[in-house]
DNA sequence: TATAAGTTTAGACGATGTCCAACAATAGAT
DNA sequence: ATCTATTGTTGGACATCGTCTAAACTTATA
């Protein structure tokens, strides 16, 4: 498992030091969507020594070579999102949390035709509330 | 002019204070997404005893009114849009600009087919650099 | 083992945003 | 007009977020 997690980070072109292993088994399994902050209150459970620097440092790192995302959507806060596939958001207003939609759940049309703009890569962001009605998703 | 904005304002349930005069006279017609403290320096200059408190408050009244819109795009920042009517939003990568996209320019499918989701409003964010060719949008 | 390259650390820093308690302005009643 | 209760404004203190730095520490390599 850790032996993995260290095989992972190496083919990604990352030194595999204790700290950064600590946070990838945190960040990369997580289904929640911590801020750094929250990452590093949580990975100085197992790691009591991590630094804050350290930590912004590593996700930085993280998002940078690929193994993470980095979300800008809930009101004023970065987030990490180890779903590195695209897919879309959706924002609980009453709760402030963040839920992945898989990517085929909707579909954009007309994105071609948009004059002007070379888009790289897009989402679909939804605010609301969940379902009172209907399974929880 | 100011006579129009101290309506808008009252028919907006809004006490028309000269603070919130001038810092509508400036954010409601804005092409720019300022931030708070962007605001704060532009209406300085009108109004030079003018507070931090006064702008961050201000700001948050008008959005809670619905005279402005927050958006929370940008890397970390907090920005306000005074194009309240639904549209989309192409954030350019080279220099963090945020454009405008019209409502009609894209057309997204299948959202009523999400469950779970009691959807409010959504947009499409885009991310990319503006074309090199084709006209600047 | 020596050396260079890479990593971690604490704390300083700047920017953002909120809160408060004192003060000022205003609306509404008389 | 004047009084009073309500509403706004102010500057400064405070908290949070993220970056930076210089020194210490690790790791890789020869």
């Amino acid at each position: 498992m850790k032996r993995d997690l260290i095989e992972e980070l190496r083919a990604h072109d990352i030194q595999p030091s204790a700290q950064r292993v600590a946070v990838a088994q945190y960040v990369l399994f997580t289904g929640e969507h911590p801020s750094a902050d929250q990452v590093w209150a949580k990975v100085r459970r197992s790691l009591p020594v991590l630094s804050r620097a350290t930590v912004y440092n590593t996700l930085n790192l993280f998002v940078q070579k690929g193994l993470l995302r980095q979300l800008v959507l809930a009101e004023g806060k970065v987030v990490f999102d180890p779903k590195v596939d695209a897919h879309h958001h959706f924002i609980d207003e009453a709760t402030g949390s963040i839920h992945d939609v898989p990517w085929e759940a909707l579909e954009v049309r007309k994105m071609a035709s948009l004059r002007g703009y070379d888009v790289r890569e897009y989402q679909v962001v939804m605010r609301g509330r969940k379902a009172a009605s209907g399974r929880k998703a």
